[in-house]
RNA sequence: CGGGGCGUAGCGCAGUCUGGCUAGCGCGCCUGGUUUGGGACCAGGAGGUCGAGAGUUCGAAUCUCUCCGCCCCGACCA
């Protein structure tokens, strides 16, 4: 048997492992058209549980669902330049409407349309057209509105759930009188994005403003959370724009303020996506395959019954499932246990690796022996697959939530632990260059983050641009340090994040 | 779109340079048996238009051309 259940390891290849652990937890796969996927059960589970915990956060603060279509008039589109600019080379567009069956026996586009349609990349143009009609007076606002869709951007370098042709997303717009509510708004998402990052998917994020060359098309301010992935790189694992009066202006977005003067609205965009599937895959998961966090897990608990004979088969049975009563009783964060009992008739070794590779963070083994001890074994997906302990039946149910919790937490602490690793602070370009000058992201200590102070100058970009690296985000919440940029000498308020990226 | 690598059974590959029996191997799958606290063993079996098309040839997985797809690196991005 091989050391481990996904080949190659990080170390070996980490791109190739990265799809290999996609593939082993059966999570997503290629379709037929490039640059699309199929997102299989599992993976659509975790992305169900990413949903259901937002939305939860998003209805919280006032925000409501909608739905958008997802056809969208080139000429829409053509109102914001920036976002033209942006946009306009990897739109998807629809030329026609009917499809007729040629004397050859293929179907080839017949009726074609007056203006072309876009397959929306995002919706801030025809969610704009709309409020520009919804919103007349100050009291019409705020519009906080949120839609879950899919979106087409039509990619060149595909990579399962981080680069698709196609992907899903929550995307929310909202229509502000005041620009100090709109940031407010863009700053309150920001703090939902990383909070769920790091609470639940146990992923550390540094949030922050991005210098101008990162920002949306058509934003005034766009805000990210980036992570760090095993192989040092960063993430943008969400995004919040706030897109001052651009798009009202350009769109019309126009109400009558207290005073009965017309004005324009203040808007936001904000959103995460189905990449954040891949965010995980690569900020937690191990040689062994996937590791998924208590907290976002479909399944937190897998119970396996072990047996040979009938009789046993009965006894064993019966005593999962009253294990599995017990925990669904138990309450973890708030939340219901999610606990499965595992009776598919297949080799005992096959299943716990396929529960291994799939990332479930606890894994409950309940054989004759176990019974008669009144002991449980308890695997746990932090820790080696072969490493088991017991646990008294009486107790688990009760206990299960801490063991979750635990588990929850020391994912984050060794995830924050990596990026502490692999941070470092900078102040020369020298330092700057020598950091990212060998290609060993893979290799402990190179690559990273690196904290320096730089401007928001065309001139930093040219330094960087060679190394592939880019200015991820100015951190908010680290310190305060001023001084000059290491490439320019300009002076700057605080420190940048650089890294490579995805 | 530029550079490189690769497409042979569900997965991983050999065979391709040097064209020639019925296209192989490992894992997986199905059946039967032996097993059973661990990705087992034995026996039997199913499964492939060798990425697609065209060409050269008596004969093509193998040679030529075109196309398609995947991966890595670059430009672009959530």
């Amino acid at each position: 048997m091989p050391e481990h259940a996904i080949s190659p390891t990080r170390r070996e290849d980490y791109p190739e492992w990265y799809q290999q652990v996609v593939r082993a937890a059966d999570l997503a796969e290629q379709s037929p058209v490039r640059g699309c996927m199929v997102i299989k059960p599992h993976g659509y589970a975790i992305w169900e549980r990413m949903q259901g915990i937002l939305d939860r956060a998003f209805k919280a603060t006032g925000h409501q669902n909608a739905y958008f279509p997802l056809f969208i008039p080139v000429s829409y589109l053509e109102q914001e330049a920036k976002h033209v600019e942006g946009f306009a080379k990897e739109c998807a567009v629809v030329t026609h409407h009917r499809l007729e069956l040629a004397p050859d026996g293929r179907l080839v586009p017949a009726g074609k349309l007056e203006e072309p349609l876009v397959v929306r990349p995002t919706s801030e143009t025809i969610i704009g057209a709309m409020y520009a009609k919804w919103i007349q007076s100050w009291r019409d606002l705020p519009v906080l509105i949120n839609q879950w869709a899919n979106v087409v951007r039509w990619e060149m370098r595909p990579r399962l759930f981080l680069r698709t042709a196609e992907f899903l997303w929550q995307e929310g717009h909202t229509a502000h009188a005041t620009a100090a509510e709109a940031v407010e708004e863009t700053l309150r998402i920001l703090d939902i994005y990383a909070a769920f990052a790091e609470e639940h998917l146990a992923m550390p994020v540094v949030k922050g403003p991005k210098p101008s060359a990162e920002r949306f098309p058509g934003a005034v301010d766009t805000y990210s959370i980036e992570a760090m992935m095993q192989d040092g790189r960063a993430l943008q694992a969400g995004t919040s724009h706030f897109l001052g009066q651009n798009f009202a202006r350009a769109q019309g977005i126009k109400f009558a303020d207290t005073t009965g003067a017309e004005a324009f609205c203040w808007t936001t965009s904000w959103g995460v996506s189905t990449r954040l599937i891949g965010a995980l895959v690569m900020t937690h998961s191990d040689d062994d395959g996937l590791v998924l966090p208590p907290r976002i897990a479909p399944t937190q608990i897998v119970i396996l019954p072990i047996h040979r004979t009938p009789e046993e088969r009965a006894q064993v049975l019966a005593a999962s499932r009253q294990l599995e009563a017990r925990l669904h009783a138990e309450r973890s964060a708030d939340e219901q246990l999610r606990v499965r009992i595992d009776t598919r008739d297949m080799r005992g070794g096959d299943k716990v690796w396929q529960h291994v590779k799939q990332g479930v963070p606890l894994r409950v083994e309940i054989g004759p022996r176990d019974l008669a001890a009144g002991v449980v074994s308890v695997c746990r997906r932090d820790r080696p697959p072969k490493e088991r302990v017991s646990l008294p039946l009486d107790g688990f149910a009760a206990q299960a939530p801490a063991l979750l919790a635990e588990i929850q937490q020391g994912l984050f602490e060794r995830a924050a632990a990596f990026r502490a690793a692999r941070t470092v602070t900078v102040d020369s370009q020298a330092d700057l260059v020598a950091r990212f000058r060998e290609d060993g992201a893979a290799e402990a200590g190179q690559g990273g983050f690196v904290r320096a102070h730089v401007a928001d100058d065309p001139a930093v970009a040219a330094v960087c641009d060679p190394l592939k690296v880019t200015v991820r985000c100015i951190p908010m919440d680290g310190d305060d340090e001023p001084g000059r940029c290491i490439i320019t000498g300009q002076p700057v308020a605080r420190r940048s994040i650089l890294a490579r990226a995805y």
